[in-house]
DNA sequence: GCAGGTCAATACCCTACAGTATGGAAAAAG
DNA sequence: CTTTTTCCATACTGTAGGGTATTGACCTGC
């Protein structure tokens, strides 16, 4: 809650300050609680000022979803630290637990999937965002030596297995995710 | 969207058609879209009639929370119809599919843990929801030969698969649920 | 029929926000 | 030091919605 959103170093305020905030505020609370008179005070200004910046509320929405779609580049730094599929694979999966607790870009997830269940243009990040992981795992297991027809089948469930990461209530089940994830991973790539 | 709210057969009402038309929009637009002069106008009425059932707003969201409790009976269900372990196992997973497509339910999970994040009472029902179920599948696994280790490992594992088809754009990938399942329920028993 | 209980309409108050308009301060440009 | 641009505050309008109070209509038992 109020994660260091106050601008106390009196700086001048930018658009992406706002998004920035804006992207906080979505994650912690969902899209309903991304309010412009609410922010502003968070920020410790006005919305006279988010108005000189923004059209309107829809403006910093749009603002939102784009950056969320750029932020999804977890299949890149995995690409880039390389190796053989499989090894990317595992990367990727164990990626997971870890960004989940850091910087709750697994509340992040479920504030958008919400989202998206109302809002068209978010329905479509969402899908987009979803097609591009799913067959870049599948592509990762064809790599493997999977047949196309199972590999499909593979990536979506380890896609599946990945999302729901972010989706559990992880506070309850402290430290699970680390225990379970070697099993699930080796269960996934197993031919 | 407004899927048959309004009180034609100009019937009076009670609690429990608030309750069931706050749970279909819930279920379609989350909490927040839970209103009462929202919810009167779609049955017909004004909130002169909401705020004679009910204290008040908070009210009523126990209620569905309530409610949504109860109705995770898909267990009871699958163990009725009863069969060995594996195939408790596997009428638990083909009924997923199904509930997601048929009435929603999947988009009534995100709904219920995305509230979740910012409430307590919400998060609760949500961790006992996910916890019974949880063990429920531990248990099944264990009876047919894991052990408890590997077990709940694995009962996870399926869970979030579970959790995983509601919260899907299933819209965008059709079909896809039926033709993946099999393989996946394979996987998942496989010792 | 009529009395009491049940459900709903109306009118009202109050708060939270989305926008708009305008003026002012602070910084940058000249 | 001015002028211009950039950022912000203040004041205002309009709307949506929560909650209350009051009255009225209907329904049911007597």
């Amino acid at each position: 809650m109020n994660t260091q959103l106050k601008n106390n170093n009196n700086k001048r305020l930018g658009k992406e300050d706002w998004v920035l905030a804006a992207f906080t505020t979505l994650s912690e609370s969902g899209v309903a609680a991304v309010r412009v008179v609410v922010l502003a005070k968070n920020m410790g200004v006005t919305k006279g000022s988010f108005y000189w910046h923004f059209e309107n509320r829809q403006e910093l929405l749009d603002a939102i979803l784009k950056k969320w779609r750029l932020e999804q580049r977890v299949i890149d730094r995995v690409e880039a630290i390389g190796g053989t599929p499989k090894t990317m694979l595992k990367n990727l999966l164990a990626s997971v637990p870890r960004s989940v607790r850091r910087n709750k870009s697994g509340a992040t997830e479920l504030a958008v999937r919400s989202w998206a269940r109302n809002d068209e243009k978010a329905a479509e990040a969402v899908a987009m965002v979803d097609k591009e992981r799913i067959i870049w795992t599948q592509q990762r297991l064809i790599d493997m030596g999977f047949s196309e027809d199972i590999a499909e089948m593979r990536a979506f469930t380890i896609y599946s297995y990945i999302m729901a990461q972010g989706v559990f209530s992880t506070e309850k089940i402290p430290n699970i995710l680390e225990r379970i994830h070697d099993n699930a991973v080796e269960m996934f790539l197993q031919k």
